[in-house]
DNA sequence: TAACGTGTTGATAACGCTGTCATTCCAAGC
DNA sequence: GCTTGGAATGACAGCGTTATCAACACGTTA
């Protein structure tokens, strides 16, 4: 219980064995006595030893932290729940995680530099790297030159020696497309999302394979161009919906352009989902906060960070021969921004029966 | 342009010194000749050296890192807005950042344990507190037992040897209710904040001030508990919304909870601000979200995480002499959510619209 | 009995830097 | 010229751990 003063030799002096049996005890290694490893435990325990991780990074050539490397996030709360994901793997792994935004939108170019100087400055044994910097082929030569393991979310491309996980982004695109045409719309616009991610292309494709699978043209002048923020999306569906043969439901690519559209709708005097539905795709915090909550499908990014980084631990630790690529499932979500258009269903529900009735598919 | 695999003896070498004086140089320190420093820095530069932060954390006892302490935030982003403020701060100065989540709002108790045992496994130099841990005495106590310099963002306690910042919620709180009051509300409920942050006794005690301001009598059916998520807002909103002579405004003391308090608002089928005006506090993402959006107090959150990590960190380098307690103004935001109440013709629900309503304040 | 292997333990040298203190340099003053 | 003192520099001993390899204990086999 005494504070974390005392070191390795205090506790071997106490334990009666040498230095470097403690050293094996608190590093787990094999091939120690097992009272000879409990009275070096009982040792650190009343001596309040921690081991200095300075020291140790020195000794050992680690540093028994992780990098978690992303730009400024355009999609509210994203990282945030990715960084909870990666946190929650460090932890249970005695891993420390340094976080590593890189510039903004700005300067993309110099977001990859800054962060990979970040990273080489801190001597981490590995980064983790969220959309769009996963795909960044600069970033990535970088780090493979300097023999860096990385680890990657949300990746374009699952494939080579790190680590990665993504989501089945086209598969839950097609089933929010095929939602909407089930629920009678005939004319969907779409709002696609940042360029640079990997998965703005997969949730087109899945837009587009939907409407496909059903026999519906896509119309190009129901495609507009956003950038997974709240404004763009806002932007986005004021041309939309000014349209003089408008769409009767708008899915934004993401939930922050999702709401974007929403608060458009609402200043043009549209009831949603009574004069257009909307849908989302992500599950972020901010679906179910706005009004109607929105329809969008679950991507399951604390898991999904989880995964990638206990990945990641394990190829450090030797345990991964070939690196993992893991896909997750985005489950559709069903809430209250997406109706049957009003031309179809004569008969509008009203606020009141629509709230009785929610739909929660959400765990 | 080499990888960093230099260390300072090869850059000592190549500028024909002594690897002190590369030291000297790294470090900034005076006495250290410019054409010599010239030299030396070139050598760096070539080599593509970068110092080894556990060397150096071995050698000075430093690890030239700070750890920031948080809760899962109640509230949507503020954590978020918190480090990228404290993000700044360290890197202008050269230092790492560590995040050091506690748990959540199940265990408060061991959420200080928690986070004391990692700040002192990583050997952070001093720590970062956000509401409510920053005003954990068991945590402070325990940190200035081990000699841990700590900032404090947020406290309801502006005292002691950290740093602190604040913001004047007080004042904020009081000119939201006046603005209120100046619209013609002369009923106005008011939804509290989690007990255990400081914030939400002062913006609570602002509110009670606006009120005696202008003479208006404090109703104390109008006020609820809150816990400054976005749930709590809408069971609250709820409560007050079906008040048999309920309030023409609503006063929430964050975003997050007045987010709440607008769903709230429209599934029982009342406009805002047409039927009851919502005000919320912190102007946090969420605030230009919602529909119609909110008028709040900017609370410059970022501003204070970067002033006070400065102060910590001035400390830490011994050109602090006596701890500094900044206080923050929190500007009024007006937006749409907020306007005078509709006079003479207040619509009440329907009945169904009711019955819905309940079903939905269930879960 | 001696040689051998296996499991366990320890002595000691790094690891790459900073702190301490000694030494050298150089301009100013006599 | 000689002294003086502060600025500039360097030699060297740690910092607290891990890695390497030697040593030892003990049961097994030749």
């Amino acid at each position: 219980m005494a504070s974390g003063k005392a070191k390795i030799t205090d506790v071997a002096a106490r334990a009666g064995v040498s230095i470097k049996t403690v050293s094996r005890v608190m590093n787990r290694e094999p091939n120690v006595r097992a009272d000879t490893r409990e009275r070096v435990l009982e040792a650190t325990a009343a001596l309040g030893y921690e081991p200095n991780p300075a020291a140790r990074g020195l000794a050992s050539r680690r540093s028994f932290s992780l990098g978690l490397l992303y730009e400024n996030p355009h999609e509210f709360s994203y990282t945030q729940r990715a960084f909870d994901g990666v946190f929650a793997s460090c932890t249970a792994a005695g891993y420390t995680l340094l976080m590593l935004p890189c510039g903004s939108e700005d300067d993309a170019s110099s977001a990859a530099d800054s962060a990979l100087h970040l990273a080489i400055q801190a001597r981490v044994d590995g980064v983790i790297l969220t959309a769009p910097l996963c795909d960044d082929r600069k970033l990535l030569g970088a780090l493979r030159e300097r023999d860096t393991p990385s680890a990657r979310i949300a990746t374009a491309t699952p494939e080579g020696l790190s680590c990665t996980v993504r989501a089945g982004d086209r598969d839950a695109a097609c089933a929010i497309t095929e939602h909407l045409l089930d629920l009678g719309h005939q004319r969907i616009a779409f709002v696609k999302g940042d360029p640079r991610h990997g998965a703005s292309n997969e949730r087109f494709a899945g837009f587009r394979q939907g409407l496909k699978a059903r026999g519906v043209p896509l119309d190009a002048t129901l495609v507009a161009e956003g950038h997974f923020d709240f404004d763009s999306g806002r932007q986005a569906a004021f041309g939309l919906l000014n349209l003089p043969h408008r769409s009767t439901a708008i899915f934004a690519s993401n939930d922050d352009m999702a709401a974007g559209a929403i608060a458009a709708a609402h200043t043009l005097g549209l009831a949603v989902p009574t004069a257009v539905s909307v849908a989302g795709f992500d599950d972020s915090p901010i679906a179910s906060r706005t009004w109607p909550p929105l329809t969008t499908a679950r991507q399951p990014v604390f898991e999904m960070a989880a995964a990638v980084t206990d990945d990641l631990i394990a190829q450090l630790r030797g345990q991964l021969d070939t690196p993992r690529h893991r896909l997750f499932d985005c489950p559709l979500v069903l809430r209250e921004s997406t109706a049957p258009p009003a031309a179809a269903a004569k008969k509008e529900p009203s606020k009141g029966e629509r709230a009785g009735a929610e739909r929660h598919v959400k765990s």
